[in-house]
DNA sequence: TCACACATTGCATGGTATGCAAATGTGCAG
DNA sequence: CTGCACATTTGCATACCATGCAATGTGTGA
């Protein structure tokens, strides 16, 4: 099982006992994208994975809550260092503007790591639920998200306990534990107001868009691009944009100047 | 198992056949909300829903895919009703607006069966994976519904063929075949512009929204006022709005004039 | 080195999902 | 009314998903 360099500071001041899980944990992702990137993602067992990573099926579960989450879990921190990017940004931009580029510097990697991201392209075309599922932040993030938004925007809101990591080990270990710890209240929703809650969706929306439609038209635009147009769009009021036949295909150029 | 009184005209022009396939499709469907709303979704067997509903538990998936499926799909003809809406909506309407027409035509039916919704609401609460599911529409109406729009804005589009519902009868038989038929081609996605798929996406999730916020703000605020806030929001392009604690109940105006 | 902590593994169990063939029920022509 | 054609339901068998538990092996700190 090769190791890989991670973007980010991975397995930096860590044993090596960490360092094997991060290693277990990338060897399964990417056969899992590997495999599925071929065959489907239905038809690749948990144990064709296993096997591939070289590790036991019964390990699997003990990184994944379930066959589908392989594909979909990158890394358990990006939502974290996303409402951290949040909190940081200067007070001068707007909500919108925050988001999008505390979203912007995470997406980077979507380009340094060109390949994978188009194996799990593949994937996500062959079997559209998994996009469902878990792209942009899947729901218990978008609820921290808002929250975050939320607090940018009135940090004397609802008394709502400020949502950061855990310790500084993270959740980078077995199993993340995203949902509710058990006995979560699920009507802590409801201190949230509309606009976080509709920013923070609609945020996410636009990111996974933008990574659809530049995996579908991969050649002539970069990701950075698409990204600016999407929220470009959005903070426009979502206007119909200049005619503009678009797809014809005499000329690369798809969306506004 | 009781018929029940449908809001659409369903079973109409049908045989007794048809007439007990909606039978039993209702009955798996009530059962299951009824006892995922006490119990948790997850906690609820295939084999006590089929038990409720009075069919065998191999017949559910003659008519839901996966276990949790029957507390998505709700009509499989929702999809196709909002295109047409979009497709004949006054040409003077932006696509924004045909958009939000054809959806709050379409989101009527959640005030007034308001006691199945409320149940699913918590259904919902207690597992939020199933939102991230099948909401609004899933990924693949999705794409669909881009397409409407891009033959919207540019009836002389790159060709695609336009899309339409099946013959008739509907796709309210067994098993809905929502995806691709088979051999489908993946790289369809390809043609379509980035606007009608932001506004697509951005949409069905701004429909998310309002019904989570309705459903954790229930008394005060009745889902049209909120369904149209959203796509004011969305429309001014997200700007932050004025202050407004928002949630200070005495006054119910919550956004803009 | 020794003992502790933790990750991996095998095994057992229960639930999910599908294919196939027999039984049952509906619609329709004779 | 009767029998045929067809669709749906059902039971059975199978494979996979997912979890809990106990035993084992390896990293960590004393």
């Amino acid at each position: 099982m090769h190791t890989m360099q991670c973007v980010t500071n991975k397995g930096a001041g860590a044993g090596l006992r960490e360092r094997k899980k991060q290693a277990t944990r990338a060897a399964l992702s990417e056969a899992a994208v590997r495999l599925a990137a071929e065959h489907g993602a239905e038809n690749v067992t948990v144990e064709a994975i296993s096997n591939a990573a070289g590790v036991s099926p019964r390990t699997f579960f003990n990184y994944f809550d379930s066959h589908d989450d392989v594909f979909v879990m990158m890394d358990p921190d990006v939502g974290e260092r996303v409402r951290r990017a949040i909190r940081d940004a200067p007070a001068e931009l707007s909500p919108l503007d925050a988001v999008r580029e505390a979203m912007a510097a995470e997406l980077a990697e979507v380009e340094l790591r060109h390949e994978v991201w188009s194996l799990r392209a593949k994937v996500f075309q062959k079997s559209p639920h998994l996009l469902a599922r878990g792209l942009g932040l899947h729901m218990a993030e978008e609820r921290d998200l808002a929250r975050t938004i939320a607090r940018r925007i009135d940090p004397d809101g609802p008394a709502g306990p400020d949502v950061h990591g855990g310790p500084g080990g993270s959740g980078s270990g077995t199993r993340s534990d995203s949902a509710a710890p058990a006995g979560a209240d699920p009507c802590e929703d409801a201190d949230i107001d509309l606009y976080p809650r509709l920013l923070a969706a609609v945020a996410g929306t636009a990111a996974r868009v933008a990574i659809e439609h530049w995996y579908a038209h991969s050649p002539p635009l970069t990701f950075p691009e698409i990204f600016r147009d999407v929220f470009t769009h959005l903070s426009a009021g979502l206007p119909q944009p200049p005619a503009q036949t678009d797809d014809r295909p005499s000329d690369g150029r798809t969306t506004e100047s």
